[in-house]
DNA sequence: AACGAACGCAACCGCATGAGA
DNA sequence: CTCTCATGCGGTTGCGTTCGT
């Protein structure tokens, strides 16, 4: 027995919205909010599903949302977070604010996709690149440290340098982790600098983490990363197994 | 100019999840 | 605990537009 879906119902529209229905659904959210999906339509005296109004209004009627072509930096943005998130088009929106995942799946498909093709990942000082060999090979090796437990987490977004199936299984466990939420720009509380590096410090539950991902000061920072410190982070104790550069 | 192919994007569908009864 | 319902999400579809021949 196949369900009905209740978008079928008779009498209710489908398809394309005209402009007489957008007018009215603008309206009615902006007096009455937009409460119960499910009743708004026929409250407003429309002839759609709730469902349809909801992604009518969530796509492209409500006026945080932003028009108009990407940036090139959106697009960057959605490539580098589609290599930490996958297909989380709501999770990558999150991080475009005006930007559906309508929106964001679309460009994906249609431009992004192509481009990667032919994409290279940001040059980085070598140094740098040492510093991410390091890790790797510290991450990966099984008996260096107690990192695979499913307390520990290593993230990046920086997995152009990183990117391998254990890597990946580490950021799924840290996604569903406490931590993971907490891991944006404001999630760091102190900078560690030495010479002309500098990295970050964040203490959570009483424990100390360290941003693994040690960063040039003559890099472009600012440009590049600001958006994206929630690099590599890890349990101080552990950090201290790191050999130096 | 005509026509088919490719593209772009809005909208739909089915499933997952969470809240509340 | 189970069921129902509302909402959110990701994959897919369908149609209008643009491009190439």
């Amino acid at each position: 027995m196949v369900r009905t879906p209740r978008c079928e119902k008779a009498g209710l529209k489908k398809g394309p919205w005209a402009p007489e229905e957008d007018q009215i659904l603008i309206s009615y959210i902006q007096k009455n909010g937009h409460g119960n999906w499910r009743a708004l339509p026929k409250q407003a005296g429309l002839l759609r599903c709730g469902k349809s109004c909801r992604l009518r209004w969530m796509n492209y009627l409500s006026p945080d949302i932003k028009r108009g072509n990407f940036t090139k930096e959106e697009e960057d943005n959605i490539i580098h977070l589609h290599e930490i998130l996958g297909n989380r088009w709501s999770a990558i929106a999150a991080k475009l604010p005006g930007r559906t995942d309508n929106e964001i799946k679309n460009i994906w498909h249609t431009h992004l996709k192509k481009r990667l093709k032919n994409y290279q990942p940001p040059q980085r000082s070598k140094r740098h690149s040492k510093r991410i060999n390091q890790i790797n090979s510290f991450v990966h090796a099984p008996s260096s440290s107690q990192i695979s437990s499913s307390e520990t987490s290593v993230v990046t977004s920086d997995s152009k340098a990183t990117i391998d199936d254990q890597i990946i299984v580490k950021l799924e466990e840290a996604e569903s982790s406490k931590y993971f939420t907490e891991i944006n720009e404001s999630f760091w509380t102190r900078e560690l600098a030495t010479d002309n590096n500098f990295n970050f410090v964040a203490t959570m539950d009483g424990e100390e983490f360290q941003s693994l991902d040690m960063f040039n000061r003559s890099t472009t920072i600012m440009e590049d990363d600001m958006d994206f410190l929630f690099n590599f982070f890890i349990k101080a104790e552990d950090f201290s197994e790191l050999p130096e550069l």
